[in-house]
RNA sequence: GCGCCAGUAGCUCAGCUGGAUAGAGCAACGCCCUUCUAAGGCGUGGGUCGGGGGUUCGAAUCCCUCCUGGCGCGCCA
């Protein structure tokens, strides 16, 4: 049940104010003191030419025969703020929450797919932090998306092409010895750059073994295919820990036969013009520079692989919609892919959505950079984040059962927490300081939250009736009224690919939760208020509980 | 130069489709473990919401302008 539009019907109702005006003015209080949801009146003043204390009062006097979820109504300085009957709405809210089970499932399909591109990582160079906020943003979206009832396929669309390989199959045959790994193939690509300002022949055998791959040499291909393999290997270590999953890992070699009929199309409807001895769709009309689909060689570029891809997406999953969960570095070149789609003639291109996100830097200065060797693996930051669970688990709970276990879900929470906790498009300085504080509002303070909830019920199960009267003090209606926004919240969180949303409403329930735990006793002597707590101790848990994985955070039960 | 984004407490941020005294966390200081997990709770101090104009009954929120920072701007991706 929607209490803020029964409420507004009711006012509707009354026939005291215009409609039109009324709809949508009804707002849920900010502070549970001046009730639970206020209509503010002072729009309606100049409509109805009459002061909005005055409207206020006019509609207080109008409403004798409240509905059964409204309490009272108060006229308060132009508000007119209404309370709602608690025991009723806490029956309510708890009844739909505990309907749910302990896991909630995802709701039932609503026949529509979303593609996600997220993570995308680049073929044998180090998956550090800078590729942190794309797989995680990513990741929770993907979850968000399947959990309201979409058909979410993630794709990592690898960057498996271009001269880069060159390079490396040059500093390989050169200098590589044996079995190569992640760090050996890092060396060799720092290496080849450090060498090649010296000396500049380097690069043409790197244009020379590029070349090869794309004849399909053999042993340029063999090795090729190595680093990749080697490359997939190592990222999906990490992916399962932090339980990432992709149903498609087409990169850009996967394109590269798939362009022409996009450059004929582009001919086709005479959006291509020579420019340069390039070929490129002209934009300046929509405030943009030019999108390059040819190189003047006739080479095609990122711009032409990406549409290519968005075709490739379209025909392949008849998507509504088509995420690319990528940094803002790349807004221009999105608005113009974009752009380009929608001149074709695609009405489609509307469902094409940018998703960007901030920078990643290093503290102290530096960019992250592959050439220079500046990097900052992601692995190490969760290794660390683990190690200092476990001497924080040692410290305090040194007779913890799965300790290993629980070590992990919650170092590798906290490092997941610090990339969704923010609005995506904040830019992040990365220190291991911050990376590895587990106080307030943090990953492992949601998964101690959750783990205290179960400490509880461990000790007593609600059984039978549910008396709500129990439940009607501030505090603990507070929990009651987070519970019922919960759902909102989660399909806000995906409206507006933001699961930091998601994240911060999180903090506020165990924030809410915590206060009404260490405010009133739970197991207790009342057995009519310890019932009553126990099923909202149970129904906060159930929430945290699918709230955390839709942001990827494992749910301890001990801590 | 042009375009986009950001600027809120010492630090990191929420609030930004206009509403009641601008909220959290971290850091600092002071309390609370003989009762359900102290990775917790409570309290104190700390703000010209970048500056200046404007619109409005009302502006952190909308408009203009300036300042600061980031990113981007044709043959890389």
């Amino acid at each position: 049940m929607d209490y803020l539009k029964i409420t507004e019907e009711y006012i509707i109702s009354k026939g005291v104010t215009p409609e039109a005006e009324t709809k949508g003015l009804l707002v849920y209080s900010q502070d549970i003191k001046n009730g639970d949801c206020c209509l503010p009146c002072f729009k309606l003043s100049k409509a109805m030419r009459m002061s909005p204390v005055m409207i206020a009062d006019k509609l207080r006097d109008s409403m004798t025969d409240l509905p059964a979820h409204i309490e009272r109504v108060e006229s308060v300085n132009g508000y007119l703020n209404f309370y709602f009957d608690r025991k009723a709405m806490a029956a309510q809210v708890l009844s739909g929450v505990l309907a749910r089970g302990e896991r909630f499932a995802p709701h039932a399909s609503n026949g529509k797919t979303v593609c996600i591109d997220y993570s995308s990582i680049n073929i044998a160079k180090p998956f550090h932090i800078g590729h942190l906020s794309s797989t995680v943003i990513g990741g929770s979206l993907h979850r968000i998306y399947r959990y309201l009832g979409y058909n979410a396929i993630g794709i990592n669309h690898l960057g498996d092409w271009g001269t880069q390989f060159g390079k490396l199959l040059t500093a390989y045959f050169k200098w590589g010895k044996g079995e190569q790994t992640m760090d050996s193939l890092l060396e060799l690509y720092v290496r080849f750059h450090k060498e090649a300002e010296l000396d500049d022949s380097l690069n043409d055998e790197a244009r020379m073994w590029f070349k090869k791959i794309e004849e399909k040499d053999e042993r340029a291909t063999a090795a090729y295919e190595e680093f990749k393999r080697i490359t997939l290997e190592e990222v999906t270590k990490v992916y399962d820990r932090l339980g990432i999953k992709f149903d498609s890992y087409n990169g850009e070699a996967f394109f590269n036969d798939k362009m022409q009929p996009v450059v004929d199309e582009l001919k086709e409807k005479n959006l291509l013009q020579p420019s340069d001895g390039a070929m490129i769709v002209p934009l300046d009309e929509y405030g943009m520079t030019p999108c390059l689909i040819l190189r003047s060689d006739g080479a095609s570029l990122y711009a032409t692989r990406d549409l290519a891809c968005a075709f490739y997406r379209k025909n392949t999953y008849n998507f509504d919609k088509n995420l690319y969960v990528v940094a803002y570095q790349q807004n221009l070149h999105f608005k113009q892919v974009f752009k380009v789609l929608e001149l074709m003639g695609h009405e489609w291109a509307k469902d094409c959505v940018h998703v960007p996100f901030g920078m990643v830097s290093i503290e102290g200065g530096g960019s992250l950079s592959t050439r220079s060797g500046n990097v900052v693996k992601l692995v190490d930051v969760i290794n660390t984040a683990v190690e200092k669970t476990r001497a924080i688990i040692s410290e305090k709970n040194p007779d913890l059962e799965n300790a290993d276990e629980t070590a992990e879900a919650i170092g590798v929470g906290a490092v997941v927490f610090g990339a969704l906790s923010n609005s995506r498009i904040k830019d992040i300085v990365f220190s291991f300081d911050k990376a590895l504080n587990f106080d307030g509002e943090t990953g492992p303070y949601l998964q101690y939250t959750h783990a205290r909830c179960c400490s509880v019920l461990s000790k007593a199960q609600p059984t039978g009736e549910i008396d709500c009267g129990e439940l009607i003090d501030d505090d603990t209606f507070t929990l009651i009224r987070m519970l019922n926004s919960y759902e909102d919240t989660v399909a806000v969180a995906a409206e507006r690919y933001e699961p930091s949303i998601l994240t911060r409403h999180l903090i506020d329930l165990a924030q809410a939760f915590n206060k009404f735990y260490i405010g009133h006793r739970i197991i207790s002597d009342d057995v009519n208020a310890q019932n009553a707590r126990l099923y909202l101790t149970q129904a906060v848990k159930n929430t945290l509980k699918n709230g955390m994985e839709l942001i990827l955070l494992k749910t301890p039960t001990k801590m």
